[in-house]
DNA sequence: CCAAAAGTGTTAACAGTACACCCATGG
DNA sequence: CCATGGGTGTACTGTTAACACTTTTGG
C-alpha cells in the first residue's frame, strides 16, 4: 500500500495544528439521599484554588511506536488516579465533548467529558485516598456554579441533565446503591437524582415489577434500620 | 494575572502530544419511506475509492491572535461545504467521539461525530452540488458497512441507534418532513427510522393529541396523492 | 365497481397517580 | 403506646395495542 504511505508521510509533514485533548470526569454518588459530585481543589493556575471536575491529559502517543491510550482508557486511568477506586467498580460512559474556543486561558483546549457512578459504599473510600486533602464530596444542589473553574458549570448541568433522563429508561441506580439493597433505598436514590419526592407505595409497585422481570431477586438477610428491618434485594446483571 | 500568565507560558513549552481533530457528519433524510445517508467516495488515501461520512479537520488555530472555531462552528461548516445547503435549514447535533487508537492509519485522529436532519424536500439539491459526483444518498439498510471508511460503520450506526431513541421524545421526526405533510407522512418518517410498521389508526392518534397540544397545527390545502386528498400540516415551533 | 389510502370508533390490557390503611419495631 | 418507616390494597385515570369499520378518491 504505497498509496497509503505516501498519503501518510505527505499528510504529517502538513501539521495542521491540533488542540490539546483532555478527559474530564463528572463524578456522582449518592449519600444521606443527596446527589453528590467529586471535586478537585486546583493547586496550579489556571484557577488555582478554585473547585473543578478532575480530569487530565489523553496520553495520545507519539505517532511512531508509542500509540497512546483509547479514550475511555484515559476516562478509566483518571478515574483510577483520581479517586483510588478498583477497575470495574464503578460505571463509567462518555457524556459529551466540549471545546469551545476560550474555554481554556492556557490555549485550545478540548475535553472529553464522562461521568461515573460510584456506589454509597466506596464513596468514603475517595476522599480517604492519597489525594484526601483536595477531593471532596459536593452536594451537587448547593455547588456554586459561578467559582467552577473552566466551563466546568455547564459540564455538570449536563452530566445532571443526562442522569436525571437515563434514570428513566436504563438500570443506572443500580450504580448508586450497595450490592444489596432495600426498596427505599433504591427509592431514595431515585429521588436524589430526579430531585422530589416519590410515592413509596407507587415506587414500591414499579420495583416489584422488576423483580417479576428478573431484573431484581431478593437477597437473604434484612436490612437493620433502628426501625422496622427491611428485605433487601440485588440486581440481576446480564 | 502573571500567575497565569506564567502557568500558561510553562504549559505551552511543555507541548504535550496532541491529535490531530476532526468533525465527521452522519446526515440522514427519508427519501420514499427508506432512511438515507449521505456519502461520500472518498478521492484520495486512505480508503480511497471507499466511501465515507462527509467531515474534516477542525480549525484549531495557532494558539495566538488566531482562536479557530467552535466545535458546532466545524460541524456546520463542513455540513455546509459538503451539502451546499443554507445555514439554519438543517437539524444539527453532536452525537458521540470516537477516538480510539488505530482508528485512522495517518496516526492519532480524534473525532467529534455530528448528526444532522436533512427535509426531503431539500435532500435533492445537495446530490445536485458541485460535488454531485461523489456525494451520494445510500439507503440505510442496505450501506455494506464492511467497506466503510475508517471507523464509520460504527459511527453510522451509533447515529441510527441515537435518532431511534430519540424519536420517542423529541420531536426531531419534523426535521425530516417538507414544512406542511400529512399524517400518513409523518408516519412514513416513524417508519424509515424504526424499520417496522405502524398502526395507521393508533399513530392518527398521537398525531390528534399534538394537534390538542398545539404542537401542531393545520395547515391550508390538501396534499393531492392520487388518491383520496390528505389534510396536511405544520410543525408549530417554540 | 374496485383497490387503496384517508379517516373514525371501540375494546381490553396495562401503567401511573393519589390515597387509605395495616404491620413491625425501637424508644 | 406511639411515632416511623415497611408493606398491602384499591379506585381512578390515561395510554397503548389490536382491530373493525366507513369515506373518498382515481382508474
Amino acid at each position: 500500500m504505497s498509496d497509503d504511505d505516501d498519503a501518510i508521510a505527505a499528510w504529517r509533514r502538513q501539521q495542521y495544528p491540533r488542540p490539546a485533548l483532555t478527559v474530564d470526569l463528572v463524578v456522582f454518588t449518592v449519600l444521606d439521599a443527596d446527589l453528590k459530585v467529586l471535586l478537585i481543589r486546583r493547586g496550579e493556575a489556571p484557577f488555582r484554588h478554585a473547585w473543578a471536575l478532575p480530569g487530565g491529559f489523553v496520553r495520545v502517543g507519539d505517532g511512531g511506536a508509542d500509540e497512546g491510550e483509547d479514550l475511555d482508557a484515559a476516562a478509566h486511568r483518571e478515574l483510577v488516579e483520581e479517586t483510588g477506586l478498583p477497575e470495574g467498580s464503578v460505571f463509567l460512559e462518555q457524556l459529551y465533548t466540549f471545546g469551545r474556543r476560550g474555554r481554556d486561558p492556557r490555549g485550545r483546549v478540548v475535553t472529553v467529558a464522562y461521568y461515573a457512578l460510584v456506589r454509597p459504599d466506596l464513596a468514603p473510600l475517595v476522599t480517604a485516598g492519597t489525594d484526601a486533602e483536595h477531593a471532596e464530596w459536593r452536594s451537587v444542589a448547593h455547588v456554586d456554579r459561578a467559582t467552577l473553574a473552566f466551563d466546568h458549570a455547564e459540564i455538570l448541568d449536563t452530566a445532571v441533565e443526562r442522569i436525571r433522563g437515563k434514570l428513566d429508561y436504563a438500570p443506572i441506580a443500580f450504580d448508586l446503591v450497595p450490592a444489596t439493597f432495600s426498596v427505599s433505598e433504591l427509592r431514595a436514590v431515585h429521588e436524589a437524582i430526579k430531585g422530589e419526592a416519590d410515592d413509596p407505595s407507587n415506587f414500591r409497585r414499579r420495583f416489584r415489577r422488576m423483580v417479576e422481570d428478573g431484573l431484581i431477586e431478593q437477597a437473604p438477610g434484612k436490612r437493620i434500620t433502628g426501625r422496622r428491618p427491611a428485605a433487601v434485594y440485588r440486581f440481576v446483571r446480564r
